[in-house]
Formats: C-alpha cells, sequence, structure tokens
DNA sequence: GGCAAATGGTTGGGGTTCAAACTAATAGCA
DNA sequence: TGCTATTAGTTTGAACCCCAACCATTTGCC
C-alpha cells in the first residue's frame, strides 16, 4: 500500500539517520506559508528580548498605542492593534491591575473609557522600546536597507488589500 | 493632569465624530508590527477561504506536508510547520477521528508514529488547496510579480536568520 | 419625551499555541 | 547485560485569540 517512497524508507535508506529533508510541495513557494513563519520567528525573537524586561511581547504594541494617542478607547486600540475588543478585556484589566495603565470613564460617553499610561507604563514601554530597536536593527540587516521601505510598503498593501 | 492634546479632545473638537486618526508612532515603521497585521490579515483572509470548505485553515499546511510526505512521524511534522510539537497532539488526533489521516506505529521503533493521508484527506486537501491557489493569487497580485520572488526570499531569510 | 437602533465593553465558549513535566521506548556505553 | 541519556508523543496549565451573545448607555428619529 504504501510503497517504498515514503519517509520511513529514506530514513532506514539512511541507516536511521536524523533528519530526513522534508518536501513542503506548493508551500515552499507560497506567500502564505512564508509569511506566517517569518512572522513566528521573527515573534519568538521579540518575546526573548521582551521577556528580558519581564514582559509578554503583545504588550509592546499596546503601550505604544496608548502612549501615542491619550486617551484612546479600548475599541479603538483594539482596531488599531489589529484584534477583537474581547481580547482587550482581559489585557487592559491586567495592565491597570499592575499600574501601568490608569482607565477612566468620559463624562460625555460613560460606556466607554479613556487610557492613558502612568508613569510606571512609561518608564516599562521605555525599557520595551529599547528592546524593540535592537530587534528592528536585526531586522534591518536581515532584509538590508536597500530593500526595506520596499519590504515594508509591500506588507501595508497586503494588510490593506487583503482585509 | 491630562491636557487638551489627548484622543478626547480631539473627538469632542470633531463633534463626537467617529474615527479619529491613530499615531501609530515608531510602529509605522518597524518591520515587527508591519509584517504581523500582514501576516495576521492575509491568514485571516484564508481563514474564510478554507471556512467555505469545512476545515480550518491550520489543518491545511499540515495535510500538505503528510502527502508530500507520507510516513512522517509527528515530530519531524511539527518542525517542519513551525510549532510545537505537542500543538500537534489535539490536531492528529482531529485528523485520525475525522478520517482524513491514518496513523501506525513503526514496526522499527514503536514509539513514533507515522502518518499518511486517507483517499479522504486526499479530497479534502485537494479541495483546500484549491482555495489556497485562489488566495495566493490574489497575494500575487497585491505584491505584484515583480517584487515577488523577492519578497519570498526575504522572508525565507527571517525565518532562517532570526531563529 | 420616548422608543428602536447603534455603540462600548464584558462574558462565555471553543480553538490554538507554547513550555514544562511526564511516560514509554530506544540508544549509547561501560 | 545493565544503567543512563535521549527521543516520540501526551498531558497539563496558562496565555491569547475570535465570535456570538449580552448589558448599559447613547444616538437617531418620530
Amino acid at each position: 500500500m504504501h510503497g517504498t517512497n515514503d519517509v520511513n524508507a529514506r530514513r532506514r535508506q539512511r541507516g536511521g539517520g536524523a533528519d530526513v529533508s522534508i518536501d513542503f510541495g506548493p508551500l515552499a513557494t507560497w506567500i502564505g506559508f512564508n509569511l506566517r513563519i517569518a512572522q513566528e520567528t521573527a515573534f519568538q525573537a521579540f518575546s526573548r528580548h521582551s521577556k528580558e524586561v519581564g514582559e509578554r511581547p503583545g504588550r509592546f504594541a499596546t503601550l505604544t498605542l496608548i502612549a501615542r494617542n491619550p486617551g484612546i478607547s479600548q475599541t479603538e486600540l483594539s482596531l488599531a492593534n489589529g484584534r477583537d475588543k474581547s481580547s482587550l478585556t482581559p489585557v487592559v484589566e491586567d495592565l491597570v491591575r499592575r499600574g501601568l495603565v490608569a482607565r477612566r470613564r468620559l463624562e460625555n460617553d460613560r460606556r466607554a473609557y479613556s487610557l492613558y499610561l502612568t508613569p510606571a507604563g512609561k518608564k516599562t514601554l521605555a525599557m520595551l522600546t529599547r528592546r524593540a530597536r535592537q530587534h528592528e536593527r536585526k531586522l534591518d540587516r536581515v532584509i538590508g536597507l536597500r530593500d526595506r521601505r520596499r519590504f515594508i510598503e509591500i506588507l501595508r498593501r497586503i494588510a490593506a488589500e487583503m482585509a
């Protein structure tokens, strides 16, 4: 049923050797797959960076967006961050609990919150930003400055036109 | 404390208008952030495609890798797919339960499984592949054939050198 | 003013992921 | 042979994620 052209056969031929070279088929040249692998690899790398600051990687974009847009609401924030608003509930809760973010009700719209960074939040963000800059420098080296601009432009186009 | 230079002030100025333009700060030009947003957007799009086939998007790469490498083990598969092997346990279980994948113990190594696609699995994969091709065509259009090759090459380099 | 529709945020359910601890089987080596 | 280290796969726990349903409030409109 399963002929000799399978991984076991290949492994046996190679004398039980470790890693057989994998056939990725069409995946090898498809954008989607390579995009996913690259993104996840880069994210893991940044995750290691941010762990050294004692933060989770996902917090960085959140803190940055609050810092740059003081008083932003949770819905606006989730939109800018590309996540569902319900995903933000536990995140904001955690940030408030740990004293990095302050949140108050709007006077004119008592449904909405407005978010601000506390001094502690600004300090944490500063540390995270330093790490992120290192991370970016490494990505810059990998990509090469010549292609960088064009690369980002393509990423933006994907985000805009595949939505 | 919080001056007039905040989102609420801006929103009030605009007469309670809907979307205030967000300041992304350094995120706007950083690779990591744009990579994440682009990947997630593309993934969502493919998710819609695969839902029409009644499959989850994550299953596609798994099925393809099994199809191209019959008899592959779960560890090899998880490695090729860029996931932890423990993530694969429920996935394979589900695929076996639904009759898309067959799994047998190796005779020479009774710890390991070898995975194969069943006829039903091949059929499902064929349908998914058709959708994936459409998805890829759209990505191609967005990126432009001129940059496509270079773009993938950069993604591969990121995956390889940020690991 | 008053009632329906829309909006901000939370909750609950299901799915995916990783990391660490664990079991079973194999390999290495004395 | 027998002990130790390694390897394949599973389990468990925690973090995120989305979606749909749900309150509370506000807006729109008559």
